[in-house]
DNA sequence: TCTGGGGTCCTAGGACCC
DNA sequence: TCTGGGGTCCTAGGACCC
């Protein structure tokens, strides 16, 4: 357990990425999504802060970020570049005094023991001082922002975060955490959602401090066995201080696909899910161990998704096999409507075998 | 808001078994 | 079979996150 949870969050970290190679853009409203085509069927990966301004967010369809935005520079995205970027910040990370727990491209905790934290060592035992170090890191490496939050927790490091954004450090810890949190929406916290916000108020509970008072029976009524108290939990900025090192073992691999124009016939439906099977099948050996489930997902026009899956006989990285399950799933769906997207999905045995 | 792609975890109902 | 109570697995869908 560590004495203080660090997390660190790249600031617009795929704009930033971009601009940095193209030093031409800086200061300009940024939108990088899909292949760069505001026309096409694609959502914003990230925006720059001047596009922002304009009410672009991540998430949204690019053509609604064109709208909003009509003097944006639109780029495709380019995972490699981003993957590349952030090895090298996580690389980074690791040569600091610290635990190193990725959560994504942009985003790790650090987990920091006050006590291996010297001068020697070029840390101090004071947190603000070592998250600024851990920026002036990061900045060396890569030329990049971000923004560090400090914790007791990780809950409450994610969450100080969002407050020290952009380019700054914010410290959340039980001491604080009424003062900044009782009066937010619930879903201010990390796991709470829209939806799940919306149901909450009208059990009423609106803010962070209301939820904190909720009856853990009640909620678990409402919600669920587990998610129902594990809310109230949340809202007492409770959570896990443990920073793990351990690299994560996957429990799936799927590879997805929204097309530009819907598909309607059947035979060019079954090509692109072999085409499916055969990239995932590719992810299943990298992995090192097979798959025990396949799982086939159907969107249909305009925006109706379904999925259907089976356990195989047996585990296997076999392409062949993993392709002869998929058809037999795709063969499980009413066709005959427009498909807009096809997926392909397998899973892991739950200890892997 | 004509709404990507890659993931995780939880829930609930039914099957099946003792 | 006017038929309980449980455990576990399978499956589909939902919510959330980056």
């Amino acid at each position: 357990m560590s004495a203080w949870v660090l997390h660190v969050d790249l600031d617009q970290f795929i704009a930033a990425v971009e601009i940095a190679r193209r030093p031409e853009l800086r200061g300009r409203p940024v939108v990088v999504g899909g292949n760069g085509d505001p026309a096409e069927r694609a959502v914003v990966a990230t925006a720059s802060y001047e596009a922002r301004e304009f009410g672009v967010q991540s998430g949204m369809p690019l053509r609604l970020a064109a709208k909003r935005c009509p003097d944006a520079v639109f780029l495709a995205t380019d995972a490699p570049a981003y993957q590349e970027v952030s090895d090298r910040v996580m690389a980074r990370l690791r040569e600091l005094p610290v635990v190193v727990e990725v959560l994504g491209w942009d985003e790790a905790f650090l987990g920091l023991d006050t006590e291996n934290i010297t001068a020697e060592n070029g840390g101090t035992d004071d947190p603000e001082a070592f998250a600024a170090e851990v920026r002036r890191a990061v900045e060396d490496e890569t030329g990049l922002s971000c923004s560090v939050g400090i914790g007791d927790n990780k809950l409450r490091a994610k969450l100080a975060t969002g407050f020290a954004k952009p380019a700054g450090i914010f410290r959340l810890t039980r001491e604080n955490w009424w003062a900044v949190m009782a009066e937010l929406p619930t879903d201010a916290l990390w796991g709470i959602g829209r939806k799940t916000a919306k149901k909450l108020a009208a059990a009423g509970f609106t803010t962070v401090l209301q939820l904190a008072g909720a009856d853990a029976d009640d909620l678990a009524a409402r919600f669920g066995p587990r998610l129902g108290p594990w809310y109230r939990v949340l809202a007492g900025g409770i959570g896990d201080a443990e920073v793990t090192a351990t690299p994560y073992v996957a429990r799936s691999r799927s590879r997805e696909t929204t097309f530009q124009q819907d598909l309607t016939d059947p035979a060019r439906i079954a090509e692109e899910i072999d085409a499916l099977a055969v990239r995932v099948a590719r992810d299943v050996v990298a992995e090192g161990h097979p798959a025990a489930r396949v799982a086939v997902k159907v969107r249909f026009a305009p925006f109706h998704t379904h999925t259907h899956s089976i356990t195989l006989p047996e585990p296997t990285s076999d392409a062949a096999a993993i392709g002869r399950a998929a058809r037999e799933v795709l063969g499980m769906f009413t066709l005959g409507r427009p498909v807009r997207l096809l997926g392909v999905r397998a899973e892991f045995p739950h200890p892997p075998a």
